[in-house]
DNA sequence: TGCACGATGAAC
DNA sequence: TTCATCGTGCAC
């Protein structure tokens, strides 16, 4: 199945984000990248996906981060400088990506879970593992400028509005009292979510 | 050098 | 609730 709705997104007013768009807050990059385009351009194929859903890790102070395991050989990229893009295998199956935030050395990153279908898209993108399908994303990505000309997030100038619902992160139990707190944020009511 | 364990997804 | 599957981090 392959998914073109080129009509709600004009390729000619797509605004790439800048730097300091991801260097700011991470809550506050968490919630705006709701709704905003990730594209990745691979073997001149283009896919693009519109974030619904994201999860804020907010540095080594935050258990469920993987930062809190201080700066190690995988976590080096979420010590980095902001808009990079942190891509690990987890569960030996699935890669998941975050977009790197706030100033280097701050260890902070935005978790896309998931994205809604815009452009060349196949198979689901409900979920961490699979948008990261869909999209061709794998750990070759890991460290990527997300500033780049074929892996980037952008923006239209139409500010379309919705509501956007709090709640806690998914698979982080063993975090203690940050497994509490409502760090995942999503677009009400949108059906790509991967867990309304 | 060995091993327990995931920021998942799918099947049962 | 169980399982597939493997790189990472840390113990030894």
């Amino acid at each position: 199945m392959t998914t073109v709705r080129c009509s709600i997104v004009d390729r000619a007013v797509m605004r790439k984000l800048p730097r300091f768009f991801y260097d700011r807050e991470t809550i506050v990059v968490a919630r705006e990248l709701l709704g905003k385009y990730l594209v990745h351009e691979s073997r001149e194929v283009e896919r693009i996906g519109r974030i619904v859903e994201v999860e804020a890790y907010l540095g080594p102070h935050d258990l469920a981060a993987h930062s809190a395991r201080g700066l190690t050989e995988r976590t080096k990229v979420m010590f980095g400088p902001p808009g990079h893009a942190y891509v690990y295998l987890i569960y030996g199956m699935y890669y998941c990506m975050n977009v790197v935030t706030e100033r280097e050395g701050h260890a902070s990153a935005v978790l896309l879970r998931a994205v809604e279908p815009v452009k060349n898209i196949e198979g689901r993108t409900q979920g961490p593992g699979l948008l990261c399908n869909a999209l061709r994303i794998d750990k070759r990505l890991n460290a990527h400028d997300l500033l780049s000309d074929d892996f980037y997030i952008a923006a239209t100038p139409k500010t379309d509005s919705f509501a956007i619902v709090k709640r806690p992160r998914v698979g982080v139990d063993y975090a203690g009292h940050w497994a509490k707190r409502h760090l995942r944020f999503y677009i009400k009511g949108n059906p790509f979510v991967s867990r309304p």
